[in-house]
Formats: structure tokens, C-alpha cells, sequence
DNA sequence: ATGCTAAATGCAACTAAGTTGCAAATAATA
DNA sequence: TATTATTTGCAACTTAGTTGCATTTAGCAT
């Protein structure tokens, strides 16, 4: 993605705009499946990026809601930009998460609304407001 | 429950019956909800019980398929019985959690098969084999 | 009952993701 | 260009959970 677009997304979140911000942000636009602080570092190779400096940038983003994070099944976190297709035009928690039980890699989709609300009212007396759904099984390239 | 009971629970996964286990289990057979390592060391109080060993108790159980762990929101592992009641016969994650954000407690609840198998095909090459469901919302106390 | 042995326990040290504190550097604005 | 709030980098810290190893014990055979 063009640099100048991305300048644009951190200026309308009121971020200044830093060669770091920009790289991870390039670097999250860039993939299909959630990253790890790890992964991230990887892919920004060449420069080298301080870990809290990242872990910092990263929590930043997940407060303006550019990105969120998904916990993997070693329960660390991967972030991802938020899915913000016309087909999804809903906030927060409205998609589910693809976990490849082979690859491990996490996929954002977006959920139907009938899948979405189909669990609402399970037990008495218990409130439902929202809801997370990861999906189990295996991705296109581990069939 | 009766301490018999527990010590057949234990003898027909051909675990040995010792002292700490028979208490581990009388202790999540007790509990409605997901307990914490934490919250069953506070409920073995009396007893000193070494934290590795109750770890490794744990763990134990999981494999053995009596309980299973569920990550809270602070993403570190919960443990509960599983639910083994006639209206919920599958094995597995067949069931959903319900977190109450007020309380932090988490629920296991039994799925409907409709809601269960609503979310199949999301999209196409992706193949589905299991779920997991978080509701999240306010359990009856916190509302 | 007694002894044997594999499994369970307890303690200390370790691991690793993520956070906190603080001093130095820098982007935005005037 | 100067000012200042924000961001960055480094070191130290936190904490859930694990690993290694010596000691104890449950279950079983004699
Ligand atoms: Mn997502
Ligand atoms: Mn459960
Ligand atoms: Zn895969
Ligand atoms: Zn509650």
C-alpha cells in the first residue's frame, strides 16, 4: 500500500506520523492472517525495531481501532487490521476468527448476520451482548 | 460430592487416587464456574499444595479428558469439569463460554445443535471441522 | 504385612510474553 | 528555528506456567 495512504489513516487518528508506525502499519495492511509481535519484527528487517517500541505501536493502534488483536492457541497475541469491507460494516467483535489447526495461522472473516446471531438467548437469566466465534479446521494450502 | 465417587472418577482413568487429586476434583465438581489456578489454590486452603503439583494435576486432567481449560480475558487458563449431562452427549468443544464482563466469571453452557453447526461453510477453500463460541455479557448477579 | 517400583510430589530454577520507568530523540506546530 | 508534548530505546521487572531432579508414596506382588 502507497505511503501517503497510510500517512493519511495515522493522521486520522490524530498519531504522528513515525517511520515505525508507518512500516507496521504497511506491514499489517500487507497480510492476509494475523501477526505476532514476532512476526512483525520478521517482516520489518532491515531496520531494527525496539520490541516495547512495537508492543507500544501496536497497543496504540488497537486504541484508535485501526487494529485488533485475537489470541493464538499458545494464548499470545496477533494482530490484525480491522476487516472494513462494505460487506462488514459493523464494529467490534462481528467476525469470526479461521484458526488452520495445521499451519496455526489465524484468518479474519466476516460472519453472516444470521451465523452472528444465532446463539443469543442460551440459558436463563444470562444477558448476551456480543459475541466471539473461532473457527476450527484447515486452511486452502493444508487440505 | 462423595468422596467415593471421586476416587471411581479417578480409578476409571487410571489415575492413582492421592489426596490432592481426590480434593482438585472435589473442588471443580463444586464449582459452577471456571476456576483459576489461583481460585483453587484459595479453595484448597487447610492443605498446602505445592503449585507445579496442582499444575500438573490439572494438566493430568485435561488429558485424561475429565476437565478442560478455557484462556479468561487475561488470556491465563481457567479450569472446569466437563459438562457431561444428558442433554450435551458430544465431546469436545460442543459447548460455548459465557463470559460476564462485569464479573469476569466464565460459564460453560451447553450448545443447541442448530446454533452449533450455523456457522459451516464461511468461505470458500476454508474447511471447517469445530467451533468455539465466547458470548460475552452479564451472568445474572451483575445485572 | 512387607518390599518393590513406577508414578506423584515438592522445591528451586527457569522461560518468555508483555509491561513499566526513565532519559534521550523527534514530529508537529508556531 | 525554537518549543514542547509525544515517541523511542534501553534496562529492569512481572507473572503464568514449565522443567529438572531428588524425595515420597500408591498400587501391586510376594
Ligand atoms: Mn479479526
Ligand atoms: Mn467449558
Ligand atoms: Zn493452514
Ligand atoms: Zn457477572
Amino acid at each position: 500500500m502507497n505511503t501517503e495512504t497510510i500517512r493519511n489513516i495515522l493522521r486520522k487518528h490524530s498519531l504522528k506520523v513515525t517511520p515505525i508506525r508507518v512500516q507496521v502499519l504497511n506491514v499489517l495492511l500487507d497480510s492476509r492472517v494475523a501477526l505476532s509481535h514476532a512476526d512483525i519484527t520478521e517482516r520489518l528487517d532491515g531496520e531494527h525495531v525496539d520490541k516495547v517500541t512495537l508492543y507500544r505501536t501496536l497497543n496504540h493502534f488497537c486504541e484508535k481501532n485501526i487494529i485488533h488483536k485475537v489470541a493464538n492457541e499458545e494464548r499470545n497475541w496477533l494482530y490484525a487490521i480491522h476487516i472494513d469491507d462494505e460487506t462488514h460494516p459493523e464494529p467490534d467483535h462481528a467476525h469470526a476468527h479461521f484458526i488452520c489447526d495445521d499451519c496455526e495461522r489465524i484468518y479474519c472473516f466476516p460472519l453472516t448476520r444470521e451465523a452472528g446471531s444465532s446463539v443469543q438467548t442460551v440459558k436463563q437469566g444470562f444477558l448476551v451482548t456480543n459475541q466471539e466465534i473461532r473457527l476450527h479446521g484447515l486452511c486452502p494450502s493444508c487440505q
